[in-house]
DNA sequence: GACCAGGCACATC
DNA sequence: GATGTGCATGGT
């Protein structure tokens, strides 16, 4: 059996070595793919906390439906969505996001997730508010597809790590995941969250190493990217 | 009060 | 392609 690459193994016991400190994340945390999608917009620079209170409040007022969301005013959604910040902005986000899918697929996920998944990707980038991050935590999280989600703490951990530089391009960092890792939504689902996990816990813009999983000697000398 | 949080669009060079 | 700015709430 032939050897794998030492990115493979370094990604994969960084890997390892977070599921062992904090175990599985179980994400996306919602009652329906389409929470999931509600909340990968609004949840854009914004803490999950926050969020959470949108979510709660949509839900209540019977909103986190497709038919709904498409009914309900501009100003309702805004006021809904207040706690999550930028909400004027998020509302209309959601609107567009929800246009599109009544548009395209009749309001129908499933429908929507049998697009093939390049396709499907770049028609959610040209929704106005949807970036590579949420359409990519669209695909993975409420769709299944293995495809690897690059957030600012995934930028962080790998470039304090010297495993990437600070400033490489999404589409860069995240093909050195995918390129060095097998393409399993259930791996790219919990190695995301387990980045998110450790960059809470301890690389803060002010580094907190002191007992962060991925110790010292795991640091690379020269990026690799 | 300062800083931060599971981005994105848009203007400008 | 890189860099700068506006968008906004809520917790530490």
């Amino acid at each position: 059996m032939k050897r794998k690459p030492r990115i493979t193994q370094q990604l994969e016991r960084y890997n390892q070595r977070l599921l062992k400190a904090y175990g599985p994340q179980h994400w996306w945390p919602a009652d329906s793919r389409f929470e999931i999608m509600i909340g990968a917009i609004l949840t854009q620079n914004t803490a999950w906390r926050n969020v959470e209170q949108a979510v709660a409040n949509l839900k209540r007022e019977g909103l986190m439906t497709p038919r709904a969301l498409q009914r309900v005013s501009l100003k309702r959604l805004a006021a809904m969505v207040r706690p999550s910040g930028y909400f004027r902005i998020k509302a209309g986000r959601v609107k567009a996001f929800i246009r599109f899918l009544m548009q395209q697929y009749k309001g129908d996920l499933r429908r929507m997730f049998s697009e093939p998944a390049g396709l499907l990707r770049s028609k959610l980038l040209s929704v106005k508010g949807i970036g590579p991050e949420t359409a990519d935590s669209i695909l993975l999280y409420a769709g299944g597809i293995p495809i690897f989600v690059i957030d600012a703490y995934t930028r962080r951990v790998l470039s304090r790590h010297r495993l990437t530089t600070s400033k490489v391009s999404y589409d860069r960092l995240q093909r050195f995941f995918m390129d060095h890792l097998q393409p399993r939504a259930d791996l790219y689902n919990e190695y995301h969250a387990l980045l998110v996990k450790v960059g809470k816990e301890h690389c803060k813009p002010t580094p907190a190493c002191q007992g962060c999983p991925l110790e010292v000697y795991l640091y690379g000398k020269k990026p690799n990217i």
